[in-house]
DNA sequence: GCTGATCCTGCAAAGGTTTGCAGTGAAGTA
DNA sequence: TACTTCACTGCAAACCTTTGCAGGATCAGC
């Protein structure tokens, strides 16, 4: 009200200090007016709240967190932005974050582990903590930089860190199930990059599915997480003499495909294919991707409430107390595992011992119905299992 | 050297007095040492440097933003993370701003105007500037906006505001050529969202572009930018008896090519489609988009370029000079026009006019080879036209 | 009328850094 | 020797906010 109204003034910043001027109270008092209202006199926070919203104040989080010690950021690290299993992810996790009045940085590592190591200490003082996402570098690294900055870790297993690990073990045994179940008996699991954690995990799983189910499993790898890596090793899978192939992800599903396409090789007549993550791209493929799908987009809700949860329980160089529980306490290391899906689609069908029971004059006919037809388990749910 | 050898220790951060008293020295020459290497002498720069790096000293920008009015964090607010189309565009976009030492905050605004605002607001203080990707609130306000921060707007056209834009245009001229080369003279325009500069654009020049060749083009939409905008009007695009169709962009080509296989409409036999953008998915569908390649990488960096290089000819807040010149003159408002390249693939082929010269017994043949085959022009280069 | 409690507000220090100014000592010049 | 110049360094204020502490006013109870 009292306030010249400097509604179109250049980019001037307003301070605390100007409102405490225009509203004829300390700065202190509109400092409490944003930050704690009920010790501010009703009559005089409206007051304030008004002045405030007139000359368009709003509070500046790098002063504050200078002294609070809580930016009300926190950083998201991505091996690779451009690989379609992130995005979800990341859309996820901001708007969780902004929900709750949380700001995101993201940064790229190109799946490089250096980057991913510097880019921690870049944004260690900047934020309240980071969710690393399907991390490259070392377990114990990881662990050394949780020192520095609260950490949570997306797809990979570190003991005493809080993580959140989709239960793809559970994915790759349905996967070879299924196959199996097909009538598939000679089978390849086309591994990703050599420090994933899902890659091992797959690999563990999968072999003791396959000896359950008395076929044979060839491991093919480890390959870059890609389509080319997918469609580099067509050749190979061809020369396997496998009927099958559960790959590390989708692209590399993908890229297979294309990769036996070009060969000859026809795709569920011939081999079948499975792939991981359901990534929206592989409802749009031909033939429709047979997938595991990964709960993507709350496994980014779920990290960043982890994160904020750790967070408001050891605020981080709060001159208060506080101070006396923390050093390397750290109770909050729960681990959830978020469950998967088999969605079946169009790139698996009966494997050879199946099909000498189907007319031989048709197998090229576009009718590879599985047991189970498109559609019956759709996308995942993500339910939450504490472990 | 001296200092005591906290490798170990707690999370209690590490700053520039902690390096001052290491190596003996007042805390501005260590700050003279990070930030004006120039002033300090040669052997008591090593001295800090070491006992810094012994430390594991890194400068609080919070702070140093506080004093200098220049955050070195960037803000880039997308309208939707999950469109394939920005991905590309946020990875590039956050490598170059991290080569030249800025972090980016990742904000998505769910294609909400209001929420494009308000993020404005509450990033402006954070940031020395903000990336506006596709916005959709209008132009207007987002001028009034760019009084308090930097703006740098990506496809979209602001006068008196820095923008990268993308030849749509072009691109929508080459395809409608391309259509009507192959002899279609019925086509309909896929319109995407009202608020959107490259909706206007194309269809702009979509339409003289048909008039020019004699063909006649229907309008449909607007629409949503996404799989599902596309294949909800797979009907209409049928009843309007059009044989080709330019659609907004790739996911709403792809939706429209899913929904008319479900009608039994085949493409290309029957229908040709065209999308816009060029995104990985176009490469893997079946059939392969045909599809007006945009150079979202290359827009990201210049987009950041641009903002960078604005921003240091004008620092924001800053207490000495260069205040003088600030309020409003803002000279920097180049707009860069990057080109467009028409990837030409398998989703379209002959027209009505052009097939009758073909034997009419093979219309389903898995054969439509366009004058010119996949793989002719490829992925755009970007090059920068200034306009 | 005095004591104590309650509610609100102001004071001032603190957080980590930058930077104009002034001071030191050494080297160069007359 | 005296004076200037120069390179370097220390001092202290400033950026914007939060917060422990203390002061002032009001009011109830005795």
């Amino acid at each position: 009200m009292t306030a010249a109204t400097s509604d179109e003034g250049a980019a001037v910043p307003v301070t605390i200090r100007d409102v405490a001027r225009a509203s004829g109270v300390h700065i202190s008092t509109v400092s409490r007016t944003f930050s704690a209202p009920h010790l501010v006199n009703p009559e005089t926070r409206v007051r304030v709240l008004a002045c405030a919203e007139d000359l368009g104040y709003r509070p500046n989080r790098a002063a504050r967190a200078l002294i609070t010690g809580r930016t009300h950021n926190i950083g998201l690290i991505i091996a690779d932005i451009a690989n379609p299993f992130f995005p979800p992810l990341i859309k996820a996790a901001e708007s969780q974050a902004r929900h709750r009045d949380y700001h995101v940085f993201v940064a790229d590592t190109n799946e490089d582990p250096a980057a991913e190591e510097e880019l921690v200490h870049a944004l260690a003082k900047q934020v309240d903590g980071v969710l690393l996402c399907s991390p490259r570098m070392s377990n114990s690294l990881i662990e050394q930089l949780s020192r520095e900055v609260p950490l949570v870790v997306v797809n990979r297993q570190v003991t005493g860190l809080p993580c959140v690990l989709m239960d793809v073990g559970q994915g790759a045994r349905a996967a070879i199930e299924h196959l199996i179940g097909l009538g598939h008996t000679r089978i390849a699991l086309l591994g990703g990059p050599r420090s994933s954690w899902t890659n091992r995990e797959m690999r563990r799983t999968a072999t003791t599915a396959a000896r359950a189910g008395g076929a044979e499993l060839t491991l093919i790898g480890p390959n870059a997480p890609t389509e080319t890596g997918g469609s580099a090793v067509a050749e190979q899978v061809r020369r396997s003499g496998v009927s099958a192939v559960l790959a590390y992800n989708d692209l590399m599903a993908i890229g297979l495909i294309e990769g036996l396409d070009a060969l000859g090789v026809r795709v569920p007549q011939e081999v079948s294919v499975v792939g991981v993550d359901d990534i929206a791209l592989s409802r749009l493929t031909r033939p429709k991707l047979t997938t595991v799908a990964t709960p993507t987009a709350a496994a980014g809700r779920t990290a960043v409430d982890m994160l904020l949860q750790q967070d408001t329980e050891s605020p981080r160089g709060a001159r208060g107390l506080g101070a006396g529980t923390a050093i390397g306490v750290r109770r909050t290391t729960a681990q959830v595992m978020l469950q998967t899906d088999l969605v079946i689609r169009d790139s698996t069908g009966p494997g050879p011992q199946a099909r000498p029971a189907r007319p031989l004059a048709a197998p090229q006919g576009p009718d590879p119905h599985c047991p189970a037809g498109p559609g019956a388990p759709t996308a995942a749910t993500g339910d939450a299992v504490a472990s």
